[in-house]
DNA sequence: TTTAATCAGAAACACTGTTTCCGATACTTT
DNA sequence: AAAGTATCGGAAACAGTGTTTCTGATTAAA
């Protein structure tokens, strides 16, 4: 037990606090979905007042942007407990194939994060770098396959947010209802991995 | 001026009725955007109670559906002004200008069809078989293609739906704020509709 | 002319995000 | 130790949302 200051053990007490009403949300995020995400009903979970919520995270936006970080995290262990094969097109594929399965698994992580379920909440740097860390997996291995000569070298960054995003607008499709059953969205999704991991990997040097 | 029962013109008075109403309520959404889009704002610029759009469209949703219903065929437009080419490459890579640009254009139409800013709203099927007619020159481009052997023969239906949303998945991640810059979404966007349209014309017989 | 039904306006209900107010608690100072 | 002061959280209020209820007027039907 470390000896604190009043205004340490004080923000400690806020840090505590932050962390628990977050995992609050995330409760009420993973049981009810995003729309039922709202201050009083985190509140009462708690059992405490709105202003404290207020008074940790400013407002709504502060407290779904530590839900995206955490829905950024889930999405980065979920492309690390991919298995990296030696294969790299096979690697790229599992990678796309764990991106539908965050989607399916964690599909209000997926509304949150991508799908607009709170349209007013916008990411800001910080929320993006973080998206771009949970990609990190993806970004290695293309670049790893320019350095293999497998993929024409180019900005690794932008290759992985062609593919990202092209597969995002399935998956986003498919949760907004536009695309009805999961099978349909599901040949859609294999069919453009195929062609995009294909058309990356046939422009090696000499074609 | 026809002669009318009582119920012939009380019906028209209402059909009347629900066309102003529609049109003041995409007055707001092209002038204040999806969020102002709301049933006392539409009743207020109308000077009328909300009791009439309730009994008039049961819901919000059912407002909502027809302003769906109306940026499909504002999209249908801007897809049939795009010049055909005999060149079903370029004729192709033209349609997909032609997305982007009604996305441009009509951020707010594109927000409220496909972006999700009403969450609870999800098309049934009348609005996802108006999204399809209105992806139809999209689909008979392809048709035509497989027919002259440009592509190789699938189902059209697929092919459209993988470049539909591929596409739509760059601009959604563009207006959610995940890709800021313009140029580097319009950069994505342009490499994707390459690398697929290459995808698929290389497909030919015997290769 | 009386009766019955329809329909629209006002107000209310149950929510939402957010703010204000105020009292209790807890540190500071004398 | 006692008085003062600052902080912080609870209740309530504010402004807005979708939706419903109630009621009175209008208008067809008898």
């Amino acid at each position: 037990m470390n000896i604190k200051t009043y205004q340490e053990s004080k923000l400690q007490h806020a840090e505590n606090l932050r962390q628990t009403i977050v995992e609050a949300a995330a409760t009420i995020l993973h049981e009810q979905g995003p729309e039922s995400v709202t201050i009083r009903k985190v509140a009462d979970k708690m059992e405490c007042s709105t202003k404290i919520i207020y008074n940790l995270f400013n407002n709504k936006d502060g407290l779904i942007k530590l839900l995206y970080l955490e829905g950024c995290k889930v999405l980065s262990e979920s492309f690390e407990s991919v298995s990296k094969q030696e294969n790299t097109e096979n690697y790229l594929k599992s990678l796309c194939e764990a991106y539908w399965e965050f989607s399916k698994i964690h599909p209000n992580y997926y509304q949150l994060m991508f799908g607009g379920a709170f349209s007013e909440f916008k990411p800001e740097e910080d929320s993006i770098q973080a998206t771009a860390t949970a990609l990190e997996q993806f970004t290695t291995a293309v670049t790893k396959a320019m350095e293999k000569g497998l993929i024409r070298e180019e900005d690794p960054v932008q290759v992985v947010q062609v593919i990202w995003a092209s597969l995002h607008g399935v998956i986003q499709l498919h949760l907004g209802g536009h695309i009805e059953s999961s099978e349909t969205a599901k040949g859609i999704y294999d069919n453009l991995v195929t062609r995009l991991i294909q058309s990356y990997m046939e422009e090696r040097a000499g074609h």
